[in-house]
DNA sequence: TGAAATGTTGGGGCG
DNA sequence: ACGCCCCAACATTTC
């Protein structure tokens, strides 16, 4: 019997794989692939961190299909190309695979499949990432939605799709040779200086690591809607994201898990904060530019006037206020920030520095373990203030606030700053009060800063 | 999923 | 007893 192909890319899980279990239910032979593209124009080229993150991932992946039969080939170049000479190579009369939703992404896949289907092979796709399709949800006149929370509304109105799917038993080996590359010589693992430490330290990459991460956040669940925004506790977030953006885990499975354990009151705000995932999705796959251009076109000519020097501090975590130095830390030791740090420290770069925000997006993209397309470039353009639904612009954080609010003892500044540990509490969020060694003078007033933006903003074309 | 400026209210000190 | 002022606390408006 001739076999058919199982193509790995966002979806890094056996269980609730549709792709997968569509291609055991086949009979035939299964071969599974993943392709390193980093050839395929338009493309977001894996930032650092998500490399590491991906070897780890993708290691896991290759023990996991072994155990129950299967085997996971590697080969690098522009996918497609890929994908379909593989096909030939092993005469494969189907490829399956779960859908992306990446401008390009989409691009190539649709040429694919009409490629394949084309070469008579079958060529079909499933949906594993997302609760619902983008295309899925629309408001009462037809378009897509530009709002969070009627776009939320109407996604949980949907039928639910049910109980997620069990991985495979077992899967029918390929019994022929198949040339692979070895995942240590794709270089994804950084070297000389070996940065990712800090990374290993944190994260355990792959399904099972993703299950462990849900298990143990259901358990604090309970008051998730006010230890959510206290960076300083661990276990107030879930830290899902970067197990979501590769697909160890999928967002019905963490619903299905939400709604059927016996949790606190707070499974609904959870949940909502997989709806903004979603509505990130929905942004991008209905504007396509959402990573390049600001959805708000009277900011396409915002005057910003950050320094490369500026930059450069807050990309170091030394732009003289804790909160946000503490945040640019984290992010350089785990690949990960709290999201309240993340909004405070999107805020302080693009309107106290005046700083584009897509050099802060392109900074996260590179060092976050959790980089995904469409969260990332929704998110900077709401904190921006010309996304969809997104913060008005005259919003700005004050970082010593801020930091007192949600970090009052400054137990997150002191872990992530540790040359402000000896600090009291008083001063942890305002330094330059007592001034301390090693510490920098703040970069930028916040008033001034202040004032900047909002006069900034104030000369923008009317709308 | 703000912050700062401005406005309002009410209790207490005091002439 | 009364009006006046001060100011903290809270509410509203503005950016």
């Amino acid at each position: 019997m001739p076999p058919v192909i199982v193509w790995f890319r966002q979806d890094l899980r056996l269980a609730d794989n549709p792709a997968l279990t569509h291609a055991v239910a086949t009979g035939a032979p299964v071969l599974a692939l993943y392709v390193l593209d980093d050839e395929t124009p338009g493309d977001w080229r894996l930032g650092g961190a998500s490399r590491w993150w991906l070897h780890e991932s993708l290691q896991a992946l290759s023990g996991d299909l072994a155990e129950i039969g299967g085997s996971l080939i590697l080969r690098r170049g522009a996918a497609a190309s890929v994908v379909a000479a593989l096909a030939r190579e092993i005469g494969a009369t189907a490829v399956f695979w779960n859908r992306c939703y990446e401008p390009y992404a989409v691009e190539r896949d649709k040429r694919l499949k009409a490629d394949l289907t084309g070469a008579g092979l079958v060529a079909a796709s499933f949906n594993a990432s997302l609760l619902t399709e983008p295309w899925e949800v629309r408001t009462g006149a037809g378009t897509p939605f530009k709002v969070y929370t009627p776009f939320w509304r109407a996604l949980r109105a949907l039928p639910d799709s049910g109980k997620p799917l069990p991985a495979p038993k077992r899967v029918t080996p390929f019994p022929g040779e198949v040339a692979t590359d070895r995942l240590a010589d794709w270089g994804l693992l950084p070297h000389e200086p070996d940065w990712a430490g800090g990374l290993r330290e944190t994260w355990t990459p792959g399904e099972a690591g993703a299950r462990r991460r849900l298990t143990r956040f259901l358990k604090h669940l309970e008051g998730y809607r006010a230890a959510r925004d206290r960076p300083d506790d661990a276990d107030g977030t879930s830290r899902l994201s970067p197990h979501l953006h590769f697909g160890e885990i999928s967002p019905r499975q963490v619903r299905h898990a939400v709604q059927t354990g016996e949790h606190g009151g707070d499974g609904d705000k959870f949940l909502s904060e997989l709806g903004w995932r979603e509505f990130s999705y929905h942004l991008l796959f209905h504007n396509p530019a959402l990573p390049e251009a600001p959805l708000d076109a009277k900011f396409a000519r915002f005057p910003w006037t950050g320094s490369a020097e500026m930059f450069k501090a807050w990309g170091k975590g030394r732009t003289g206020y804790p909160i946000v130095d503490a945040g640019m830390r984290q992010l350089w030791h785990t690949g990960y920030m709290h999201n309240r740090v993340r909004m405070i420290a999107a805020s302080f770069l693009i309107k106290h520095l005046g700083i584009d925000w897509r050099r802060g997006e392109a900074w996260f993209w590179d060092t976050l373990v959790d980089a995904d397309l469409a969260n990332n470039a929704a998110s900077w353009q709401w904190v921006a203030g010309c996304g969809a639904d997104a913060a008005p612009f005259f919003r700005i954080f004050n970082p010593v606030l801020q930091g007192e609010k949600f970090d009052p003892d400054g137990a997150y500044v002191r872990r992530w700053v540790p040359e402000l540990a000896g600090l009291p509490d008083k001063f942890i969020h305002k330094p330059w009060l007592a001034p301390p060694k090693n510490y920098p003078e703040p970069i930028v007033d916040l008033a001034e800063g202040r004032e900047r933006a909002l006069a900034a903003f104030k000369g923008l074309p009317r709308s």
